[in-house]
DNA sequence: AATAGAATATGACAATAATCATATTTAAGA
DNA sequence: TCTTAAATATGATTATTGTCATATTCTATT
């Protein structure tokens, strides 16, 4: 469903909202591992999450990245977009530009609601509400 | 969603169940452009259907490809499983091999009932359903 | 100030997906 | 049986995505 960099991108800032804070910084090494992602890559990935400001780093000793507490409150669709994967969620099964309830494709019908509900659901949910989720024992780790 | 791949050989067979039969084969000339494919790519995409014995082909003038009365019983499922596509839809959405129910990832349960819902629609509805729901008008072309 | 540990910027490389091109095979019809 | 119209087989090319590598910049600590 996702490219890979939008998989990797979530699931990088779900381990920071899991692990990290202002005062508990990851540095790249030690969360390649844990989500199972090449270090190389996924230190670029959170390169462009933090221009997009979708999560904070500070360098040099004592650095890496975190959440800001205004980050918790980001919901998947941003990070969706912030990658530029918004476009495979949203559009038509078959990519028809002039698809939609009054000119629907032969396949509108069979997933409009329920691709509705999930793209309502990425928009409704927050890091912090995943994190308690995970917090409840509601959802489980690793990545 | 799918990939273009996919979304084409879609596209053709839709095609070819509204336009052809044994009797009124369709020529690629003739069907890449309403379906708004490269020519020599859907060409590709057909041969490959028509070895999966999705769809039918004769060779030579007066061939074609078409749609036998069996093959109308398609679904879009198996389409999509053809082309090889079938992961995309039906894995996890961070591609986790151990997201389950009982072992839910942190976007498991947003997404899990439609998602569900949707690959059982795949898997329930026929060519034969959707050339019906286009004669009634319910859906609509051009692709 | 100097050092060291971190992100950042940049770009090279590899793998996969998408696209294009063409020679070969088959079958119909003259 | 010759010609022609079609699919088929094959592979080349291009574009995109994913991956790796490294020199540079910043900042905390000594």
């Amino acid at each position: 469903m996702f490219s890979n960099s939008t998989k990797y991108a979530i699931k990088a800032i779900l381990y920071l909202a899991v692990n990290s804070s202002e005062e508990k910084k990851i540095v790249v090494n030690d969360m390649a591992g844990p989500i199972n992602v090449p270090k190389a890559y996924i230190a670029k990935i959170l390169q462009d999450l933090s221009k997009k400001n979708l999560i904070s780093s500070t360098r040099g000793p004592k650095g890496g990245f975190y959440l800001s507490k205004k980050q918790f409150n980001a919901n998947i669709l941003d990070i969706i977009k912030a990658v530029g994967d918004e476009e495979r969620a949203s559009s038509c099964l078959l990519s028809l530009e002039k698809c939609n309830f009054d000119n629907p494709c032969p396949l509108h019908h069979l997933v409009y609601e329920e691709k509705d509900i999930i793209n309502k659901k990425f928009e409704q949910t927050s890091l912090k509400e995943l994190k308690e989720h995970l917090d409840r024992g509601e959802s489980v780790l690793p990545l």
